[in-house]
DNA sequence: GCGACAG
DNA sequence: ATCTTGTCGC
């Protein structure tokens, strides 16, 4: 697949943090979707000592969800690890692991969060912006926002909140296990993005099926 | 000033 | 992200 827009990666905290101020007014926080036939799974991640950042991506066709194409980049890590600015230390891989794609995806779920981020443009808004295809943020833990607990059935899920507005949800997708913070890309809206997250682990954990291509993808 | 802080 | 010990549920 072909990436849409491009910027400068070689940038200070400063300069990254002007950056997402930038960007934010372009998202689409509305469904602006195409039928969903291919949705791509995006990992994120480091080695051991932080020299090397790496990015797996799963295409799992939709709604049968089997893995059809997977792709891993690495590249020298060129960003520290920054809490708000961890698209500048990630995305350079992602969009190398995206370019070998033979098809673009329909919808991307990627680790981490959209705008539920403190200036709303955590790493999966940055990258549906960037390559123009509506994305979600499916993160493991709570980066920006306030919320309950969710109850503990398949499902529920409790807003996340900031600034008196939703930012995102607190989503239990199997019972007696952690809760995942999802949140708004880019081009879909909150209530279809549960759906899809819910969806995509009825039988696969998305997490753990970017997980196997990361690995996958590591032996060759 | 102090704690919090995606991966 | 990564490292580790103790606890719980299947």
């Amino acid at each position: 697949m072909k990436l849409q827009f491009s910027h400068s990666w070689n940038l200070t905290s400063a300069e990254a943090i002007a950056l997402q101020r930038k960007l934010r007014p372009h998202l689409i926080l509305e469904d602006r979707l195409k039928p969903v036939q291919r949705v791509a799974g995006v990992d994120v991640g480091f080695e051991a000592g932080g020299a090397v950042t790496r990015a797996a991506v799963a295409v799992l066709r939709y709604p049968e969800l089997d893995v059809v194409e997977t792709a891993l980049a690495q590249r020298p890590t060129a960003f520290p690890y920054v809490p708000g600015l961890l698209s500048f230390r990630e995305l350079p891989a992602v969009l190398e692991a995206l370019e070998q794609l033979r098809e673009s995806p329909d919808l991307l779920l990627c680790d981490g969060q959209g705008i539920a981020h403190p200036r709303q443009l955590g790493i999966a808004s940055h990258l549906g912006l960037l390559v123009d295809i509506p994305s979600i943020g499916v993160a493991k833990t709570r980066l920006y926002g306030t919320h309950d607990e969710p109850p503990n059935v398949r499902g529920a899920w409790t807003p996340l909140w900031a600034g008196g507005e939703i930012i995102g949800a607190v989503l239990r997708t199997r019972p007696n296990v952690k809760p995942l913070y999802i949140s708004l890309g880019h081009r879909i809206s909150l209530d279809t993005a549960i759906r899809y997250v819910m969806a995509c682990c009825t039988r696969y954990r998305l997490p753990e099926t970017t997980r196997h291509a990361h690995r996958l993808a590591s032996r060759r």
